[in-house]
DNA sequence: AACGCGATCAACCGCAAAAAA
DNA sequence: ATTTTTTGCGGTTGATCGCGT
């Protein structure tokens, strides 16, 4: 092993900043298909000139799909007040208890938005000593509301209201391993009216939260050169070009990773994963196989 | 219309903890 | 048990936007 400590990523080459879309494409894309266990390989298996670290945080705090957007509620802001009386500055404790807030977003919005709300006495007011009847906006308990994310299944599902339901070959380990737990709400016990072999799975969908995203033309273009057939998609033009984009996204892995007949797409994620391991560009080669076999996942409508 | 200023938020940086070797 | 690597966290910065003058 080397000496001393490593940088985190090499970071002459690398882009700084603003993310674009392409970037946040690939990056969904990836993680979509291959989970994140690895941050630090992940950029270079994406095809992403970005540090890991960058990567990461820019899925946890703005790709993710769970994320919920928009301006804090009152029970929110006022959950958030009450967490910080009992816990402090520890971001990442409070937005644990806020379902689908990052802990960036909550240190933004209590330094920008509460801080300067509260009184200066009620700084001190909300004592730890209150921690035991501290409650989420919820009124769940603190103890409650700190469990696993996906101990609070019931709650996170209830604010899921649009999924997606998949059928997935209980006999395709590669399937499954390929489900990432952030995706994977819960599975389902197939209907008596579906195919006994498969079972439901369901997933977030990534579209009911994702942002409005303006798609500059060099994008479309930049797809084109991966070879992704966009009018395949098919997706009403009502939508904009940001859903147009994300929906073509979200059509083209979901067809890619499930809609396919069994051994067929197990196959393929066998090899890709083989690419990957080769130091292929994983996104890339995605799109070269999707349209390969397009003629067997072309959407019908 | 132009400028200054404050508010907002995404992203970066450095450190510490946890995990792995 | 020690060292190295990776991840996660909290503080801070910088770009952008909107409002007031």
């Amino acid at each position: 092993m080397g000496r001393g400590r490593a940088p985190c990523c090499e970071k002459v080459g690398l882009n700084k900043g603003s993310w674009t879309p392409e970037e946040d494409l690939r990056l969904m894309a990836y993680i979509r298909k291959y989970g994140h266990a690895n941050w630090r390989a992940l950029p270079k298996q994406a095809g992403l000139l970005r540090c890991g670290k960058s990567c990461r945080l820019r899925w946890i705090n703005y790709l993710r799909p769970d994320i919920k957007r928009g301006n804090f509620s009152k029970e929110e802001e006022d959950a958030v007040i009450r967490l910080h009386g009992a816990l402090g500055n520890k971001w990442s404790k409070i937005a644990s208890c806020l379902p689908g807030r990052t802990d960036n977003e909550i240190k933004n919005v209590w330094n920008t938005h509460l801080k300067k709300r509260l009184p200066k006495s009620e700084d001190q007011q909300s004592s730890p000593s209150s921690s035991s009847s501290a409650v989420t906006d919820r009124g769940e308990s603190k103890a409650e509301a700190e469990a696993e994310p996906s101990e609070a299944g019931a709650v996170e599902a209830a604010a899921l209201d649009d999924r997606i339901e998949i059928p997935v070959e209980p006999d395709s380990p590669d399937l499954w391993e390929m489900l990432d737990d952030d995706q994977v709400v819960k599975p389902l016990p197939c209907s008596s009216s579906s195919s006994s072999s498969t079972t439901t799975v369901v997933l977030k969908d990534p579209m009911e939260e994702m942002p409005d995203i303006s798609i500059e033309p060099e994008l479309w273009s930049i797809i084109d050169d991966d070879e992704l057939d966009v009018a395949a998609c098919n997706v009403e033009s009502s939508g904009g070009e940001g859903e147009r984009w994300l929906a073509c996204l979200e059509k083209e892995l979901e067809l890619e990773l499930w809609g396919g007949s069994g051994d067929a797409v197990a196959n393929g994620h066998q090899e890709m994963a083989a690419e990957v391991v080769e130091g292929g560009d994983p996104v890339t080669c995605y799109f070269q196989r999707s349209l390969s076999s397009s003629s067997s996942l072309a959407p019908s409508r």
